[in-house]
DNA sequence: TAAATTAGCGCACACTTGTAAGCTGAGTTG
DNA sequence: CAACTCAGCTTACAAGTGTGCGCTAATTTA
């Protein structure tokens, strides 16, 4: 194995170090370099060599959770050219990432609301290309002016996290309910939206 | 002064100290014991003779900030029989709200999503009885049936505390801004739960 | 007035934290 | 193969943490 490839190697340990410690009791602020050394196999000290301090890497996560975030929505688009409704499709695609990436959509979450400007506005930036890419989907698909579609988009990916951090902790089944509920209110705002400005601008 | 004022005083110098120690950096979990009893000006371990350790003292910081949330209600619907609009002095009072408590709104906002379990479920009490109280009022108001009122008003409430986290760090400019936005979205919500769901069950 | 209660304090202890200094040994390069 | 680079290690330190123990002094009670 390379020098390099080892490097690559031993800083990926660290990420996903972190990324484990992330549950359901942990933000990023509460864990420790020493700890996420323990987790990763090496000496604190050793850290220094590939993150300059932890902030560093945190904003490193948010980048990845970030990208994760995307390549879901690419993964949507896919899933409704080959039918299904774009609120089911794109609702349901959200709810199997949180079940299945529990950590990661924690991380954006938290740090949303959480300590640190930095962060917070890390993951606002994420969450604004989010629906940034939304509304020209709706742009591109409803008859209806510019802003329109920036709140109405904006709305939506509100309600979605929100109940996205409901369903995060909650069983399968409580989960189904979130999700039936939030595909009925994306219909009200969508239906509203349509209604309160129906041409282009 | 009685020995029982006294103490009763110092609780009291114990909550706002640590509600001053909740600015934009800080979380429950993050600020300690030692620089509550600080703030607060009496030794750290005098502190047990009025909590039985920090997390009682979040508990009844949440508690607090819950009623103050509830009392904010109280004057909304005051100023909405003097006439304006119900989504109008709804949003311009919520936002008043978060100008002038922002740290108890941030206490909310963050422990909502936060690390402890018990805070996450303390908040979603507060909000639940938010949410039950908009839907009780909707019943009142218009001709819809019962899940629908409860969804339209889950959805105001998810939206108004997303953009008040988004308010809460901005300028009054900006923040005007927020507040017409949401005001708009609550509109879309609104009119999109009457059209899909005219009828009383 | 004597006895009991108790809010608040000082001291002490065992831990965890971030990180500076300097060493080792394996991989890379000329 | 000799010189160099550098990922990772051990050791060490000062600072901050929660909290147990026992004392003081003032209020309350009998």
């Amino acid at each position: 194995m390379n020098r390099q490839e080892q490097k690559l190697k031993t800083r990926q340990n660290i990420i996903h170090a972190a990324f484990s410690l992330l549950d359901e009791n942990r933000s990023l602020s509460a864990i420790s370099l020493r700890e996420v050394a323990r987790e990763a196999g090496i000496a604190p000290t050793s850290f220094y060599r590939h993150f300059k301090d932890m902030d560093e890497l945190g904003l490193t996560l948010v980048d990845e959770a970030g990208l994760a975030l995307r390549q879901l929505m690419r993964q949507a688009r896919r899933r409704i050219e080959s039918g299904g409704g774009v609120i089911n499709t794109s609702v349901d695609t959200f709810m199997e990432f949180i079940s299945g990436n529990k950590n990661v959509f924690r991380l954006l979450l938290r740090e949303h609301t959480g300590t640190s400007a930095a962060y917070r506005l890390a993951v606002h930036r994420e969450i604004q290309h989010f629906i940034d890419e939304l509304a020209d989907y709706i742009l591109e698909q409803q008859d209806i002016d510019h802003k329109s579609a920036e709140f109405q988009a904006d709305a939506m990916v509100r309600l979605v996290f929100s109940s996205g951090a409901e369903a995060l902790e909650s069983d399968p089944k409580l989960r189904k309910h979130i999700g039936d509920k939030v595909k009925a209110q994306l219909r009200f705002v969508q239906l509203g939206a349509r209604a309160l400005f129906k041409h282009k601008s």
